[in-house]
DNA sequence: AATTTCATGTAATTCGTTACATGATTCC
DNA sequence: GGAATCATGTAACGAATTACATGAAATT
């Protein structure tokens, strides 16, 4: 029953806070926007933002209506024979506090594979605070793999037949540049901050104190 | 109940292929020679080596035997209270021949992104004709995705934030990567069997190309 | 008028994971 | 003799898909 994802949760949030949409659109702009990462269809979609609706994160609107009241799905809503309505979702205030808390958020749940795509494609709500422990989480993460890929082929190397070894470089290549991808974006992090003293590099170490206070504006 | 998958199956099926082995083995074997892209867990694993066995393609064998009967668990093999037997997998006569038929296949189900990965790390034993056909697939798949994003783009940039359109940007970056990439390997497969190395392998073991001569034409 | 695109939904299924449970073997 | 690693499994859950079902609106 209750279809709650994490990532489609997540996006389905941050699409919505920026303009109301119904669910066929909202579909089209997941699979544009943050597109070439996940695919979603309306079998998580639908489920899911009646799941939402039911946490209080959104209300629907059924359009046409005027702004009077929108009370999520108060009234009889166009009755079943009729014509049927489109169900406009609009964030509420809960909805739109907890995707800030979501946002807030860094830790593995931002920086793995299907996460940071998503997290990513937000990061214009995201504080720059946040925006930089997740890049550098997600940049130490791939370097943990990059080593363990190298040890592994130090080992294997003589076992492994030429496709297998070429699938191996290849797949090591494409890790190597998001490495390198990673880097210019936390540089120009660094840049866009502190243009004060030099800065030494600080991998992955949690510094308290972040104070997420102020977020979100972009 | 029946756990079969595709991909793991065929992975399962090609490493047995190679060499008998029991799960725990095997399930290394998968995380790193297949590895980059994909990580199973014994949860997955298991489930699919009985259903495997089910269907007549793989036999257990429990080792400590000599070489005598090896009947799909024949005899009562090891009583579940004296030590626990280690049991390997071995390729049945049934189960070569099923895997040299998936070998043979094209189709999307071999170049989409969750098939591709384990498709060519068994391109050692698949023939060369298949081959190309799998390689052209992804290319011309990958084309395809590459025209939909440069349309999408071209649709919406005006209304994308910076960190949205990075994110878009390097993303069809890669796509256009791996296109480069296996246009390189159909050309080399192309030229035939003089050598395989191609440019960019810098780990000094030259291997004198695969002249992937040896099996499976039909 | 017919076809495509818009629009919403449900049921069954797929492919996998995590957490749990158990025990043997090897290294230090 | 304790820890790490080897080794095998099961139950419950998760996150998504596909196929199905329906119907309205716009385009040709």
């Amino acid at each position: 029953m209750s279809r709650r994802s994490g990532v489609l949760e997540f996006a389905v949030l941050g699409l919505l806070r920026e303009s109301p949409m119904h669910g066929y659109e909202l579909r089209k702009r997941l699979n544009t926007s943050l597109g070439v990462f996940r695919a979603f269809s309306y079998g998580s979609l639908y489920p899911c933002l009646k799941a939402l609706v039911q946490r209080g994160w959104l209300v629907e609107e059924t359009s046409g209506q005027p702004e009077e009241q929108q009370s999520g799905r108060a009234q009889a809503a166009a009755p079943l024979t009729g014509r049927r309505a489109k169900i406009v979702y609009r964030l509420t205030a809960e909805g739109k506090e907890h995707f800030e808390e979501l946002l807030s958020q860094t830790g593995p749940d931002t920086w793995e594979d299907e996460h940071f795509g998503v997290r990513f494609a937000f990061f214009g709500q995201t504080s720059r605070d946040v925006r930089m422990r997740v890049l550098e989480g997600r940049r130490s993460r791939l370097e943990e793999r990059l080593a363990k890929m190298r040890a592994s082929l130090a080992r294997t190397r003589e076992r492994l037949d030429d496709y297998t070894l070429e699938l191996q470089r290849h797949g090591m290549e494409s890790v190597e540049r998001e490495v390198r991808w990673l880097s210019e974006l936390i540089e120009s992090e660094r840049q866009g901050t502190e243009r004060s003293g030099r800065q030494g590099r600080q991998t992955g170490q949690d510094r308290p104190a972040p104070g997420p206070s102020d977020n979100t504006d972009r």
